[in-house]
DNA sequence: CAGTATCCCGAACGATACTG
DNA sequence: CAGTATCGTTCGGGATACTG
């Protein structure tokens, strides 16, 4: 724990040094939270640290993501090197998508971040009905 | 590292396991998420990491965001208890942000998650380029 | 099976002007 | 100083239909 908050204070320091020295460093995190926040990038990557999966089994294992949306966020994580396709030469055609390294990589920040979502999210719900009801 | 590793994969099995038995805990996260990606929330939460500020302080240290962002996302993170606001009964009126305890306990995943963007940025460029040029 | 192509809506966001 | 109010536009993304 002690080590978590001297890593936290290491980071906001370097924050704020980027941030006084230009924004470039903001700029390049921007790019990746973007990504982070999209609405479904995140979520094929962590259903692609299951295992490779075919285009179909993506779209039943979630269920309310659209044809269009499926294509295009995979070819934003291919585009950025985190999922590679492999198209098998068969009839009818098969294709399968899996975490590059570097996609895998990202598991590792992004579970940390997913954990502390689950564990304060009744925290937050919490002041979202304190601050909605009060008068 | 090999923490990191099973810490990932230990989340791994439980994103798997909360899917298969309904996406409740996929809805929670996603909600986080969408936080996350929000364009100026996190970069209103690391800014504040270095200590309270009051508006218009806050407005020039970045820059680029509009007057109503600013009111508008302090409002959400106020809202999501991660950001307390203090008024000061003084004329002019002087209006101070500070991140809650909740806030702050979220700059240690954030950090995590934005030092891999820092590390892995380049070769994520790369990737970028190496598919738009391939033919 | 694994996609493309097209249409369309609503939310997000920026710009601008005004205020206690 | 610390906001609110309003207008206008962009664009993410859903629905639907079609294809090699």
């Amino acid at each position: 724990m002690q080590n978590d908050l001297e890593t936290a204070a290491t980071f906001v320091q370097r924050w704020s040094e980027a941030a006084a020295g230009g924004n470039t460093a903001r700029c390049t995190v921007r790019n990746i939270l973007d990504k982070i926040g999209d609405k479904w990038s995140m979520l094929l990557v962590m259903t692609l640290a299951t295992g490779a999966k075919r285009f179909n089994e993506l779209h039943r294992q979630v269920p309310d993501i659209s044809q269009k949306m499926l294509t295009q966020t995979l070819r934003d994580l291919q585009r950025d090197g985190l999922v590679a396709r492999q198209v098998f030469d068969t009839q009818p055609p098969a294709v399968e998508y899996r975490l590059t390294g570097l996609g895998q990589s990202l598991i590792v920040p992004l579970g940390f971040l997913i954990n502390w979502a689950d564990e304060h999210f009744s925290r937050i719900d919490a002041a979202r009905i304190a601050y909605d009801t009060r008068d």
